[in-house]
DNA sequence: ATTTTAATTGCAAAGCCTTGCAATCACCCC
DNA sequence: GGGGTGATTGCAAGGCTTTGCAATTAAAAT
C-alpha cells in the first residue's frame, strides 16, 4: 500500500522512529474503513502484538495529529474518532435527537476561512468538524 | 439579580426542583466574569455548601445547557468551560501556538448556518464554538 | 558488530467526566 | 403543618484520556 509508506516517510524525515507499535497503530488507522477510536485501533493491534499498551495508541495519535497525517473528530458517543489525512478532508452534521450522522464536503466551511483569514488574520485549522443540531427528520 | 430570577422561573415552569445545589452552581455561573470550569464552580460553592459533591455540578450544567440556559465550549486545556446564554452568544479563535483566545460575533457563523439549512435542511446548535488554529502574530 | 544516546514504551497513577444506586428532599396534595 | 412521591443528591465506581518515570530500544556513531 503506498499511502502507509508515504506515512513512513515523513515520520522518518522529521526524525521520529519508526517502531514496531507506530507502524501497527497506523496500518490499523490506514485499513480501517470508517472513523475508528482509540479502543478500537488497541484492540486491533493487540491480536498480533499483544504486549501493546494503549497508552502507546493515545500516544501515536496525538503525534500523527499534530503533524496533519489523521485528522481528529468528536462526533458524540464519548470517545474520539480518527481518520486518515490522505483519504479525503470532509465534515459531519451529527442529529442529537436521531443520532444520524451526514457527511459534508469540505467546501462548506470555505466561506467562514475566509471571513476568518480577512477580518482577523487568523488561519483557522478545520480539517474535520463535527456539527450537532437537529436533522429534516426530527424537525417535527 | 434579575437575570437569575429568569432562569429560575425557567426551570420552575419546566417542572425541576429549585434545589440550593442548582441555585448555587446558577449563581457561580452568572456571577463569574469568564467562562467558568466544573471544578470552578464546584471549588466556588463547597466555600459556603461544603457538602456538595461535584457529580451534581455535572449533572445540574448538562441541564442547564441542555435547556439552552448555558452555553458550553472546549476551548482547549482539557476541560470545558460554560457562560450563561442570557450574557450573549459569541465564538472564539484559539490560537494552538500561543493559546492566545479571540472573541468572535455570533454572526460569523451565520451564512453556515444558512447553508447548511438549505442544502441539507439541517439545524445546527451552534452556540458557542471554539476554532483552533494560528493567529496573526504567531504566523512566522 | 558494538557502543552510545536520546526517543519511545509500558506501567501505574491521576485527571476529567459519567453513571448506577440507595438515601434524601422539594414539591404537591390534603 | 404533615405525609406521599418521584426527582435529585451524594457516594463510589467506572470510562476515556493524559502523564511521570524508569526501562527499553531505534538509530546514529564508532
Ligand atoms: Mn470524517
Ligand atoms: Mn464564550
Ligand atoms: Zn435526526
Ligand atoms: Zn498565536
Amino acid at each position: 500500500m503506498k499511502k502507509t509508506s508515504d506515512i513512513i516517510n515523513k515520520l522518518s524525515e522529521q526524525g521520529y522512529r519508526l517502531t514496531p507499535q507506530r507502524m501497527m497503530v497506523l496500518d490499523a488507522i490506514e485499513n480501517s474503513e470508517h472513523h475508528i477510536s482509540a479502543e478500537e485501533i488497541y484492540a486491533q493491534v493487540i491480536m498480533e502484538y499483544p504486549h501493546l499498551n494503549i497508552s502507546t495508541v493515545y500516544r501515536t495519535l496525538e503525534l500523527l495529529h499534530r503533524l496533519g497525517l489523521v485528522t481528529e473528530t468528536d462526533l458524540g458517543g464519548g470517545r474520539v474518532r480518527y481518520h486518515p489525512a490522505d483519504k479525503g478532508h470532509h465534515h459531519h452534521l451529527v442529529c442529537q435527537e436521531c443520532g444520524r450522522v451526514i457527511d459534508l464536503d469540505e467546501s462548506v466551511t470555505d466561506n467562514l476561512k475566509q471571513v476568518l483569514k480577512r477580518d482577523y488574520n487568523f488561519t483557522p485549522d478545520i480539517r474535520h468538524l463535527a456539527l450537532f443540531g437537529t436533522c429534516a427528520d426530527c424537525k417535527r
